[in-house]
RNA sequence: GGGGGCGUGGUGGAGAUGGUUACCACGCCGGCCUGUCAAGCCGGAGGUCGCGGGUUCAAAUCCCGUCGCUCCCGCCA
C-alpha cells in the first residue's frame, strides 16, 4: 500500500492536470470491457474517474483489470490524459480527462452485491438497512451525511459565535416516569436499581442555568421507548439550548438567526426572518393542526351560519351541544369523484370524525352530498369563500375533533391536488398553547408541555380557578407541517412550581422523589431562564427534501426498533443477567 | 393495541379469472467485441413465490393463521 497511497481523489482531476502521474484509491464503480481497451470507473467520496487500460497493456495489468469487479477496492497509478474531443463526457465533473493505467492493485475484493451502488438505491429499505455500509456508499447517502456534518458544524459555529458553551450531560440519568416511556439501564453495583437514558437533557440544562452557564447548548442524543414513525426514532438527536435572563423573544431571535445562518451556509438559501407567529387556537381553527403545513393556503372556515336553522339534524345537534361545524372549501373541487370524496371521509374518520359532509356548487345551485339539507344556505356557503365549481367539506363535532379531522383532510388535499410549493420552507412559531390539558381517562389536569413551563403572567394569580384557560409561555417551531422544535420559559420559583404540581395532582412526596434535586437547586438563586430544542434529524430531513428521518441517520432503526444490520436488540448471556440480578419472566402467551 | 400497503432467483419488478418448464431488467459466470461511460452482442447458472396450515385432481394465485418491513390512528411531557 505504501507506494500506492492516493495523491488525488476521484473527483478532482481536470484538463489542466494533463500529463501528471497520479495514484487513485477507490472502489470499482462500473467496468466496460471492449475486448481490447478496458474501462474502469473508480469512485470515492469525491467523485468518479475513468481509468483506461490499453489493449496492449502488459499481461499482469490485463489480469488485474479483469479481476477487478464491481465494488472491489483498488489502487490505480497512471498518467492523466485529455480525452479526445468527441470522447469528453460533459455529465462527469472529471469528464475531460481519463487516467491511463500503468498499475492496478486489488486492495480488497468484493462479494456479489445484494444491490447496486447507484445514485439512489432502488433496493427496499429493509435490504438497504441490512447492508447499510453499502447503502452509505451511494452519492445520495454520502451527500446527506455530509449535509448532516455541515449543519451540525454551522450550528456550533453560530451558537459559539453568540457566546454559548457546549456542555455534555450524562446519558445515564435518573428515571422520571411521566411523559414518554424511559429506556432503562440496570445497575450492577446497585442491584435492583436502574439508570434511565435521557428523553432530553431537560433537568440538567436547567441545573446548568442555576450554575451560571447562562448560554448552554448541546447536540444531544435523546431516547424514548415509544412506537417509531417516519419522523420519529427511538433514538434521535436534538439541538438542546437553554438561556438565562431571557424572554421568549430572545429565544425566537436566536433560533431565527441560527436557522438563517444554517440554511445560508449549508444550502445557500436565504430564509425570511423573523418567522410568522400563530396562536395555537388559530393554528387549530384555521389549519386544523398545531403543526400546520403553511406551504399552501386552503384554510378551514366556520360553518355555524350554514348549520344554524338548516334543518340538518347532525349540524344542528352539534351546535346545540356546544360543538362546531368546520368547513373546508376546495377550489375547483366539484370535479372530485364520489370515490375521492369517500377517501377523504376515510381520512377524517381516522382522526375521530363521525363523517365528512359535502356539497358541490353547481351552476344551478348546490349539488350532491347534503345539498338537499342545506340547499337554502347557498348564500352562507358562498360567504365561506366558495364559488361555482367548488367542493365544500364539513365536519361537525367537538371543536377540537372537527378541526383535527378537517385539518387531516386539508393535508391530504394539499398532497393529492399538488397544492404544495415544494421549494418553500414555511416556518412559523406556534404560541399561546394551553398550559394544562384535561385528561378524560384519569379525570385530572395534566401538563400540556412539561411541568416546568411558566404560565403567562396574566394567568398566574387565578391559575387554580380555571386551569383550562391558562396559557403557557411555551412555543413550537414548525416547518412544512413538521414540529421542528419545542421550548418554553421555565419556572424558577419553587412556590409557583409547587402550585403547578398541586394542579396536576402531583404529591409533594412524588415531586420530592423525582425532581427534589431541581427544586433544591432552585432555592439557591435560580435565574429566570428558558430554552428550546430543535430536532436535528427532522431539520435535516427537511433540508434534504426527504420524508423519513431514517434517510438522514447513518444507522437508523426500523419502526419496530430493530437494527437490521447488527440485529439489535438481542438476547444476552445468562451470566450477564445474573450479575445484574435480572430474570426474564415469560408471559402467558409465550408459554402456550 | 387497531387499520391500510408490501413480501416472487443476489436486487428491483411482472405474473393474481387456480392449470404444462414462473416472465423481464440489472447483477453473477462463460464467450465475442479498440473508445465506452446505465457500453453492446451471444450463451449459462441461479427460485421449496416470507413462513405454517387448509380447500382442490392441481395453489405464487383462493381461505385461515403467523412473521417481517412500511404508512397511519393510539402512544410520543
Amino acid at each position: 500500500m505504501e507506494d500506492l497511497r492516493r495523491d488525488v481523489t476521484c473527483g478532482e482531476l481536470r484538463a489542466g492536470d494533463e500529463g501528471r502521474t497520479v495514484t487513485l484509491n477507490g472502489w470499482v464503480h462500473r467496468t466496460r470491457d471492449h475486448g481490447g481497451v478496458h474501462f474502469l470507473n473508480i469512485r470515492d467520496r469525491y467523485g468518479i474517474t475513468q481509468v483506461v487500460v490499453a489493449e496492449d497493456a502488459p499481461a499482469g495489468l490485463q489480469r488485474a483489470t479483469e479481476t477487478a469487479k464491481l465494488e472491489y477496492c483498488v489502487a490505480v497509478r497512471g498518467a492523466v490524459r485529455r480525452r479526445p474531443d468527441d470522447m469528453v463526457n460533459p455529465e462527469m465533473a472529471t469528464g475531460e480527462i481519463e487516467v491511463s493505467a500503468g498499475q492496478i492493485e486489488i486492495l480488497s475484493p468484493c462479494a456479489t452485491l445484494p444491490f447496486m451502488i447507484e445514485e439512489r438505491s432502488e433496493a427496499r429499505e429493509e435490504t438497504r438497512l441490512k447492508y447499510r455500509y453499502l447503502d452509505l456508499r451511494s452519492f445520495s447517502m454520502q451527500r446527506k451525511m455530509a449535509l448532516r456534518s455541515e449543519v451540525t458544524f454551522r450550528i456550533r459555529e453560530y451558537l459559539r459565535g453568540r457566546g454559548f458553551h457546549e456542555i455534555e450531560t450524562p446519558t445515564m440519568i435518573k428515571s422520571t416516569p411521566e411523559g414518554a416511556r424511559d429506556f432503562l439501564i440496570p445497575s450492577r453495583l446497585h442491584r435492583g436499581k436502574f439508570y434511565a437514558m435521557p428523553q432530553s437533557p431537560q433537568l440538567y440544562k436547567q441545573i446548568l442555568m442555576v450554575s451560571g452557564f447562562d448560554r448552554y447548548f448541546q447536540i444531544a442524543h435523546c431516547f424514548r421507548d415509544e412506537d417509531a414513525r417516519g419522523d420519529r426514532q427511538l433514538e434521535h438527536t436534538q439541538i438542546d439550548i437553554e438561556m438565562s435572563f431571557v424572554s421568549k423573544e430572545d429565544v425566537f431571535e436566536l433560533v431565527e438567526g441560527m436557522m438563517a445562518h444554517t440554511f445560508r451556509r449549508a444550502l445557500g438559501r436565504e430564509l425570511e426572518i423573523p418567522f410568522p407567529r400563530l396562536a395555537y387556537h388559530d393554528a387549530m381553527n384555521r389549519f386544523g393542526s398545531d403543526k400546520p403545513d403553511l406551504r399552501f393556503e386552503l384554510e378551514l372556515g366556520d360553518a355555524s351560519e350554514v348549520a344554524a336553522g338548516s334543518g340538518f339534524r347532525v349540524f344542528e345537534d352539534t351546535i346545540s351541544g356546544g360543538g362546531s361545524v368546520k368547513a373546508l372549501v376546495v377550489p375547483g373541487g366539484a370535479r372530485l369523484s364520489r370515490k375521492q370524496i369517500d377517501e377523504l371521509e376515510g381520512v377524517a374518520k381516522t382522526y375521530g370524525a363521525k363523517g365528512l359532509a359535502w356539497t358541490k356548487i353547481g351552476e344551478g345551485g348546490l349539488e350532491g352530498g347534503i345539498s338537499k339539507f342545506v340547499g337554502e344556505k347557498e348564500a352562507e356557503i358562498r360567504s365561506l369563500g366558495a364559488a361555482t365549481g367548488d367542493l365544500v367539506l364539513f365536519v361537525a363535532d367537538r371543536w377540537n375533533t372537527a378541526c383535527i379531522a378537517l385539518g387531516a383532510v386539508r393535508s391530504r388535499l394539499g398532497r393529492d391536488l399538488d397544492l404544495i410549493d415544494r421549494d418553500r420552507f414555511a416556518f412559523a412559531w406556534i404560541v399561546d398553547f394551553p398550559l394544562f390539558e384535561w385528561d378524560e381517562e384519569n379525570g385530572t389536569w395534566e401538563a400540556a408541555h412539561h411541568m416546568f413551563t411558566m404560565p403567562q403572567e396574566q394567568y398566574i394569580d387565578s391559575m387554580e380557578d380555571d386551569p383550562g384557560a391558562v396559557k403557557g409561555d411555551l412555543y413550537d417551531l414548525v416547518c412544512n407541517g413538521y414540529e421542528l422544535a419545542s421550548g418554553s420559559i421555565r419556572i424558577h420559583n419553587p412556590e409557583l412550581q409547587q402550585r403547578i404540581f398541586d394542579i396536576v395532582g402531583f404529591s409533594r412526596e412524588e415531586a420530592e422523589n423525582r425532581f427534589g434535586f431541581l427544586m433544591e437547586a432552585f432555592r439557591y438563586g435560580a435565574p429566570p431562564h428558558g430554552g428550546i430544542a430543535p430536532g436535528l434529524d427532522r431539520l435535516l430531513m427537511i433540508l434534504a427534501g426527504e420524508e423519513s428521518i431514517r434517510e438522514v441517520i447513518a444507522f437508523p432503526k426500523t419502526t419496530a426498533g430493530i437494527s437490521p444490520m447488527d440485529d439489535s436488540p438481542s438476547v444476552v448471556d445468562e451470566r450477564q443477567l445474573e450479575e445484574l440480578g435480572i430474570r426474564i419472566v415469560e408471559t402467558e402467551e409465550e408459554h402456550s
